[in-house]
DNA sequence: ATTGAAAATGAACCATATGTCATTTATTAT
DNA sequence: ATAATAAATGACATATGGTTCATTTTCAAT
């Protein structure tokens, strides 16, 4: 006779995602400890074990939840563009870069602090080279389709094309957040990849625009 | 009557630097403890204070140690490029590209590490910045040069280029780091900044070519 | 050689995080 | 209502790093 449901356990774990969160968001992930996680998803200490072997394993559940935001998201951005490739890409960029001045808020500086610290660590390693592959597939994906309906000629492999794009992106983020995205020009800077990105992809803008209309 | 002279002293900072930077190369920033680098130097616990505050203070006059060589480096490549920007770069874009591979052995991680772990303090914050508008500097510097002896002829400002440089460059060796250069393409991806560098540069071949021969 | 002060030592203390586990609480089936 | 069992608690044991400081060592001036 077990006690609770599992719809009970699944809202439990969600309670200590949304806890970790938080604290992630504040902390980053070093300075942040599992007794912070504990005493902001307002339990005690040993409980946590019940769900969750280490921080570590917190953290990437934490990710894949982001993740799945991310997909997600682009799907709903191709539904708004009506299938522009073109159009999806534009709109990431737009909320990407609006999203910059508010990084130090989210739980982006956490994950890259992640990365930089956990690199080392095997099952690190291999969690990030499958989120990468995933990640990349949804680009490539996108770019794809914009590919297949005409929009884009590349003058490139579209592979080599998104891994340079996030790559660019990310590098902008760091900066952002050691230097401070006014130094740096944050905005232009993010400007000058979306320029760099729709000359590879040789945008057909007369396609485009007969979409649109 | 002091003890020992200021070269005596000097010589114990630098033998902390050393220690210091092998135990940062083999266990990065966080992870990295004062009892660690001095167990390195072969000394004892309390004796660090007697040079260095902290951590921070350690890994700041190493930063600035290593920053010191790649001026040193660029204005070497200055003399062998003989004052040709061009010539600087590429070196410089070649030998950084062969260095990504060395990655991991070197100081590079826990300088990231200390970006995304450090930003929220405002020293580091302050000192961050400071090295950025230094580091730029240095490559705004030499692009001016290029300029001005006719190598270049750059259809945005210097100053974006540069920060777009350095941006994606950091990106690229994140990335490298998080999930690997072979999986992300590092060597590719370099050349790729490469052609868009020089794509923003509008580079004069004409010029260069008469200036080595 | 002696002496005095700076340099270096390392034991000890403090603080803090992790993880375990015996105990308590809550819930569901009977 | 009661029993049985899972969930939750929180004290405690363990480990580790930072920091201090009384003591010892070293070196240069005398």
């Amino acid at each position: 006779m077990p006690k609770v449901s599992d719809e009970h356990k699944e809202q439990r774990i969600q309670q200590i995602l949304l806890a970790a969160s938080e604290v992630f968001k504040s902390k980053g992930y070093e300075q942040a400890t599992l007794k912070d996680i504990v005493e902001e998803a307002g339990m005690s200490r040993g409980w946590i074990y019940l769900y969750f072997k280490d921080k570590t394993t917190i953290f990437l559940a934490l990710i894949d939840y982001l993740d799945a935001q991310l997909e997600e998201r682009i799907s709903t951005l191709l539904k708004e563009n009506k299938g522009s490739a073109h159009g999806v890409l534009i709109s990431y960029f737009q909320e990407t870069s609006q999203s910059i001045d508010r990084l130090e808020d989210s739980v982006v500086p956490a994950i890259y602090e992640f990365c930089t610290t956990g690199w080392r660590e095997q099952q690190v390693r291999d969690y990030f080279v499958n989120r990468y592959i995933r990640v990349t597939a949804i680009f490539i994906d996108v770019i794809g389709k914009g590919v297949e309906n005409g929009e884009f000629k590349p003058t490139r492999s579209v592979d080599e094309i998104v891994k340079y794009m996030i790559s660019s992106l990310d590098g902008i983020m760091l900066h952002s957040l050691a230097f401070g995205s006014q130094q740096i020009n944050a905005v232009q800077q993010v400007n000058l990849l979306i320029n760099q990105l729709m000359e590879m992809l040789s945008v057909n803008f007369l396609k485009i625009m007969e979409k649109n209309s």
